[in-house]
DNA sequence: TTGCTGACGGAGG
DNA sequence: ACCTCCGCCAGCA
């Protein structure tokens, strides 16, 4: 088994925690996890992730609410259709209302 | 082994 | 307000 650091284990289980129809941001993750400046980890763990099963990485966008890792979904904008298939509204690989739709699971897990 | 890159974010100019 | 640089740390050449 390919122990990937804990830090990529919690990633995923947090993105596993993340409601329907609603997202979050990789800095949101990170510092629920305690390495506020490891954003960038949470978005290489979300690459890793699509060996995991169950883990939205879709529901995962940068704090701008902008898609930036919906190039790695393979289809085009698969990411986004998704997305609204959940009741999130994107428009232009930008989620539209992400002040209401922002999942902060430092406020929501504590 | 060293160095560069990367699904980000905040600080500085 | 806009643009640029630095830091975070794992993976890969």
């Amino acid at each position: 088994m390919k122990r990937s650091g804990q830090f990529f284990k919690d990633v995923y289980e947090v993105a596993k925690l993340i409601p329907k129809g609603r997202a979050t941001s990789y800095g949101a993750i990170a510092a629920y996890l305690g390495s506020k400046g490891s954003a960038r980890m949470v978005g290489w763990a979300m690459n890793n992730a699509h060996a995991i099963s169950n883990v939205p990485a879709h529901r995962v966008v940068n704090r701008n609410g902008l898609l930036t890792g919906k190039q790695h979904f393979g289809n085009g904008n698969q990411m986004q259709e998704l997305l609204e298939s959940e009741g999130i509204k994107v428009k232009d690989n930008q989620i539209q209302n992400f002040d209401k739709v922002f999942w902060n699971p430092t406020v929501e897990l504590l």
